[in-house]
DNA sequence: CGTCCACGTCTAC
DNA sequence: TAGACCTGGACGG
């Protein structure tokens, strides 16, 4: 869910959902969150959103009162107040009846109606944060979507940081420079440009310039346009239709923001629309190794020369899930009408099935569970290939859907 | 039932 | 550069 375009995504839900809704009384917080209290309160206010880059803004204005000028009630907020959220992993807005509230709803927003509704903040992992001191965390960069002329400045101008050091797959997550741009995008950016993901970040980036030659270019064209113009080493990317891999880091995301979520039919939201969407990240025929970060970087062809050199080729499994949680899509429609939840999209990505290679035993992988990231696997040197795990259905190809992504499962191996 | 994995930061050796 | 922080879905046994 939380990437750039879901943010975005996330604060248009806000702003028509809660169009002409009054809201009333105390911001709670579940009891369970860590995140501060939201020390506000008013008799009858208005919610608006805001996103830049991986963050949105709520702003909370209280409406004028006949007796606002004489006097606010002790407690009462007679000024507007400005929380900004970061979604961690699994955060996502939310706007429900009352007793419809979903699971791990950990700040919330009471409608004045009868019966109310509420606006909550879910988060069921809780890496989320909010901070009602209302400022953009003043680390990040430019949001790449809205500030895009900011966002190229910030990096063309600061190229000789350390952070540039290093690969460029990286560089991508640093928020200080690209600010919206998550695992997702990275991979589907770098793969649409042929950059391999472990080159220098510096290197890839050095002869950009502040401007946007391919300003006034066609938005985009989708074509992957393997055409490998590299004849030469100098593949300065940036040539061909797409534009180089600022421009990129712009335009894709908004394609996303501009799928608005998925289909037309709210109700029936289901994630096909995004996963077709998708050209190399958990695509099936695509590699994956995890970055110096314990990440996973999906890519295509050559890691570049940074790649992790022990690297652990992540395990492989199936996938079947969502990637963008929350129908952010619906425009306001009445909270009640039966929502029915329609089978989730199954279909997926089988790897390949490829001869393992891993000795198996090598030495154990003695240390128990870790964290999040960074296991140990034994990577099978030459091609680092995901063991093969069942598989599910998916085998024929449907005559009418696109479905998987180039099935041109050409392994064009490095070397 | 257990293991592995996940759209992201944070902060502590 | 490791963990920490969390819940839950997909699989495997």
């Amino acid at each position: 869910m939380p990437e750039g375009p879901e943010l975005h995504l996330a604060s248009l839900y806000v702003n028509n959902m809660c169009a002409g809704v009054v809201f009333t009384g105390a911001v709670r917080k579940s009891e369970v969150s860590k995140n501060p209290d939201v020390p506000f309160t008013c008799e009858a206010y208005r919610i608006t959103a805001a996103s830049r880059g991986k963050e949105v803004k709520l702003t909370l204005t209280p409406m004028k009162s006949d007796d606002s000028k004489k006097r606010v009630k002790a407690g009462q907020a007679d000024q507007p107040m400005e929380i900004v959220f970061r979604f961690g992993m699994s955060g996502y807005f939310c706007f429900t009846t009352e007793d419809e509230l979903p699971k791990h709803a950990h700040l919330r927003f009471y409608s004045k109606e009868e019966p109310c509704r509420v606006l909550s903040y879910v988060d069921a992992r809780r890496f989320g944060s909010w901070h009602p001191d209302g400022k953009w965390q003043p680390d990040r960069g430019p949001c790449v979507m809205f500030e895009y002329e900011s966002f190229r400045e910030n990096i063309v101008s600061h190229l000789s940081d350390r952070a540039f050091d290093r690969p460029i797959c990286e560089v991508l997550l640093n928020q200080k420079y690209f600010n919206g741009i998550g695992n997702y995008l990275r991979a589907e950016i770098l793969f649409r440009l042929n950059i391999p993901p472990f080159a220098s970040a510096r290197t890839v980036l050095d002869g950009l310039q502040s401007e946007d030659v391919f300003e006034d270019k066609k938005p985009l064209n989708n074509e992957i346009t393997d055409t490998k113009t590299s004849d030469g080493d100098k593949q300065k990317q940036g040539k061909g239709e797409t534009g180089d891999l600022l421009r990129l880091c712009h335009t894709v995301p908004l394609e996303v923001v501009n799928q608005g979520g998925k289909g037309y039919d709210p109700q029936k939201a289901d994630y096909s629309d995004f996963q077709a969407w998708l050209q190399c990240y958990y695509v099936d025929g695509m590699t994956s190794i995890r970055d110096h970060n314990g990440r996973t970087m999906w890519f295509k062809g050559d890691p570049g020369p940074m790649a992790p050199k022990d690297s652990k080729a992540p395990k492989a499994k199936k996938r079947a899930k969502k990637e963008d949680d929350h129908d952010y899509t619906e425009e306001k429609k009445v909270a009640s009408s039966a929502s029915k939840k329609n089978a989730v999209k199954q279909e997926t990505v089988t790897k390949a099935p490829k001869k393992e290679t891993d000795a198996g035993s090598k030495e154990a992988v003695s240390k128990g569970r870790k964290t999040d990231k960074s296991r140990e696997v034994n990577a099978p040197q030459h091609e680092k290939k995901p063991t093969a795990r069942g598989k599910k259905n998916s085998s024929a190809e449907p005559t009418t859907g696109p479905q998987r992504r180039s099935e041109r499962t050409t392994r064009q191996n490095s070397k």
